[in-house]
DNA sequence: TATCATCATAGTACCTTAGTAAGAAGGAGG
DNA sequence: CCTCCTTCTTACTAAGGTACTATGATGATA
């Protein structure tokens, strides 16, 4: 009964967008200051090498990672690990996070309805949480 | 370039389900203990009639609300407001909270993906928000 | 100029969301 | 008993997003 509405929840998720883009930003980070191609990354870390080229894409705009082309070509991070947040990245990868879109006319800037309370402060909490953390908290040694 | 995979973002939302059905609790429990029909409460939060049934059918089998059949029938909270989770009520609409499916061979619980502990923290953080408001919280008086 | 890498667009199958449509089930009042 | 009025349930649908694949252009190095 209604359970077809329930059973598979997609909501309140990352995307895998975020999940390999991390992966990929993780292992660059452990071999950090050198440089890594995409094919090597993509077998690494189990990810198609097409797709994680769109992904690294992204993350070249969003400049925290760095390109060179041709052979010899590859990626590096574009600043010490210390220094990129998690939630930079998974911004970057899934746009702006914000737990619920609030808007119409019972959550406009006037009539603020009562549940926007919880997605406001719930923003706020996931946003700490994820810019609190650094790449290099990710990786051992 | 490749901004159409990031424009518009709906990842790591909740889902209107849940916007949906947390609107109607904080009505119910406006007038509580006193009792409302479906109409009532879709009309007053601006909700599809027909899609709401769905919704309180959920909360009604997660125990959350009580109804009463025929003329004169509608729903009640089934508890007092200042015991009902905000968390509750979403997680029997969207799903249990966990931000990242993290499956497969490179996060199995033998070999842990460096990225899963972000996961892991964010999903402990977001529940600790979510279970620590109540309904009573979010109306005003 | 051949090779090897990044860069970019187009297209696809599958799935989820957010509903609508149609009606069955059941209690209250006449 | 009958008819309202409510809840309850299943089935269906359009729109849109995800997670890719396919195909090739661009550009640096040897």
């Amino acid at each position: 009964m209604y359970t077809n509405l329930v059973d598979i929840n997609k909501n309140m998720r990352f995307s895998t967008k975020a999940e390999y883009g991390l992966k990929a930003m993780t292992n660059l980070a452990q071999c950090y200051p050198a440089q890594k191609t995409i094919g090597e990354i993509a077998s690494q870390e189990n990810i198609s090498q097409k797709y994680l080229e769109r992904l690294m894409g992204i993350l070249r705009n969003g400049e925290v990672v760095q390109s060179s082309k041709g052979k010899q070509g590859g990626y590096v991070l574009s600043k010490d690990p210390k220094k990129i947040p998690v939630g930079e990245i998974i911004e970057l990868l899934d746009g702006d996070i914000a737990p619920m879109r609030c808007v119409g006319k019972f959550c406009s800037s006037e009539h603020k309805c009562p549940s926007s309370v919880v997605w406001n402060k719930l923003g706020v909490q996931i946003k700490k949480t994820l810019y609190g953390m650094k790449l290099s908290d990710l990786i051992k040694n």
